[in-house]
DNA sequence: AATGAATGAGAGTTCATTCAT
DNA sequence: GATGAATGAACTCTCATTCAT
């Protein structure tokens, strides 16, 4: 079953009439929050300087997010479902399975790379409606991880994939790796930096065990 | 040569005298501050959380802090010297490979997990003085890196670790299967989320290539 | 050359948009200001005090004036471009020396009464942004004896006063005069507090010397 | 009648024991505070800038003075019973007046330059404890103004000194002159700056009327 | 519908004063 | 008697949010 945006909002309720969410208007104040949320801390970015920066007047903001936390969920979350079902679209294709998650990890990559923002919240939720907005938050980070791992499960089943560790877990690590790879290679040679090392280095340890499994 | 504290420290230039910096007192603040930045962002904790927690006064913890943002830092980096220390003994040791890598595992594994806030600040700098933080941290970032390329590095001239892969690089990816483990597999099987899991993982990953090497 | 608010304002530079500088919700807030400046020391008065005062919260006071030194400050010099220019005026009229000087005197006490703020200032800066405030206070203390010592250098002209001693000399001591006047003589008789006797007074020393010069 | 410092100080009401208010201690720590007071403003200055400047701890001080403000007027107002006393014995000598008024001149210059402070607080009172202490502190300003009326008095009773002015308004003007001498020709040349000229040009405002007299 | 002037709760920080040592 | 670590009330200033226009 699939988890759309639609599902998760309901968590924190927002007080926004629903045919606003989508609107041109909503999405151009969308951008300049992506924008400026990319560059700076949550709480260094000020609704003035979003304002600004979409060019629009400060009560406006209001008529289509209900307060500072919705404007940076929503702009956090925009995009994921179709990240979501990119990856679901790789699982089913009839490729070889290494084909399948060279595109799988680059879509991941791409989508982190463009939205660098939803990287740090993904570990760090920065909003202070806590319950409502972590929920909604893991929810948001576990399918993408169950994308993954239904790719993993296909190239599992394809008998390239280790069976003794659960796809949820190696999913799991893969993003870790492509975490860490855009994050914290920074200086290291191109080589390493891009998406094929990366797989070749997980698949190594992903791929299936030759003698004995990890108990 | 070994980078110290002290050396980072003067990128900020600290207002405080030496002799209070580690006083009981401040050990004190710290450890509440902790507690409290684990839970919490940055922005979110405030001074008077911390004195409550800390059971002091207000204008006690500007005694030992200079700002929130000296109390932050310092207590995000308290004994990070001493992690690197341990990390580098164990490079120098002279039992087998692998169980020299595990305890520097368990020895990260135990750091970030007794100071969650340091993996959340090793992604995300919330302080705003922005220039002399980042760099200040950066450094502390490396030198972790650093010290556990070493003791990788130890590993690979004894054959156990592959040697097309620079040993800063392998480290990183290390460090960040490791932070995946502690902190994303909260719902996976316990197996899955002890250190010899995930030292076997990277092993696989990370071993000698035994026909081609990744280029 | 006449040096106006404009260029003196430059030295402590200004953060808030020249539009916004002579509104008349500044305008509120500098009277409400100038009231309790008037009674209190600088760092009695609260800016919480400035809001009741005024009728307007607390983060209106700050859309007008950058901090409380701006408007300390800005509210201690309004109106000292007008001064200088009526004194300005009054030195070019064709009238009679004296009526000139008196009308000079008067514009300057009633100045002085209705701001006895400014008197205060003028001997006790109590910025802390010291050296810019000093230096543009110093500037408008002079432009005020100047303004003066312009209207006694007409009199000079005309044999009225006496050549032996600088106008700008005797512009400071007739300032003295008008300030000890206007502050210290609260309980002496009505005829000694009116301009007209200060000026009796002062043209006794100031007329031209009937014998010798002073040396 | 002669006004002593122990008659006004009874309008604040020290807490400190009579024995401790004179004590070498004491005056160490007022020594400190009149050199940094001369120098900043009173809020400016912090009681542990006192505390270092004086050399002595924190507690110490308040075993010396009741609170800041104690500290602070007990600092401002020694030595003004040594001036009244200087200005009343000038008063009864048998020197000729201009003589006499040269020196209860010279000793107020003298004690206003080794203590501009006074000159400040003589018209900005800046404590707190308004009622008490500006009572006490316009007493002591009287004390001065009414010691060098009697210098004017006994000049008056020589016929050296006008009439038709009460020596009090007189004692008034020429303290005016003097601190705006003091204060405000800082730029003017030497000459004018000496008590010799204010004398020379406040006897001729202040000196017997030839023809008519001020109504 | 859109604006931005106005708001005020709440943040970080200072410093006069106290009191255990 | 002297100290200075500890205190917390009070300060200035910020910024998310509202609402009259």
């Amino acid at each position: 079953m699939e988890l759309t945006s639609q599902f998760y909002y309901s968590l924190w309720e927002p007080k926004v009439r629903n045919e606003l969410k989508e609107s041109p208007k909503a999405i151009q104040i969308m951008q300049a929050a992506e924008r400026l949320f990319a560059g700076g801390r949550f709480h260094e970015i000020t609704m003035e300087d979003v304002c600004r920066c979409a060019g629009v007047g400060k009560g406006t903001i209001y008529r289509y997010f209900s307060d500072k936390d919705d404007l940076f969920i929503r702009t956090a979350v925009r995009g994921i479902d179709e990240l979501v079902s990119q990856l679901k679209s790789h699982a089913g294709e009839k490729r070889p399975f290494e084909s399948r998650l060279l595109d799988a990890c680059r879509s991941v990559c791409s989508f982190f790379k463009s939205r660098r923002l939803i990287l740090h919240m993904m570990q760090s939720q920065n909003s202070h409606k806590r319950s409502a907005f972590c929920a909604g938050w893991s929810q948001y980070r576990k399918s993408i991880v169950s994308a993954l791992a239904d790719v993993l499960s296909a190239g599992s089943a394809e008998g390239m994939i280790r069976k003794d560790v659960p796809s949820n877990v190696l999913s799991n690590l893969l993003l870790g790796l492509l975490r860490t790879t855009a994050r914290d290679l920074t200086d290291a040679a191109e080589t390493f930096r891009r998406t094929e090392f990366v797989i070749e280095f997980f698949l190594r340890a992903a791929g299936p065990a030759p003698d004995k499994e990890f108990s």
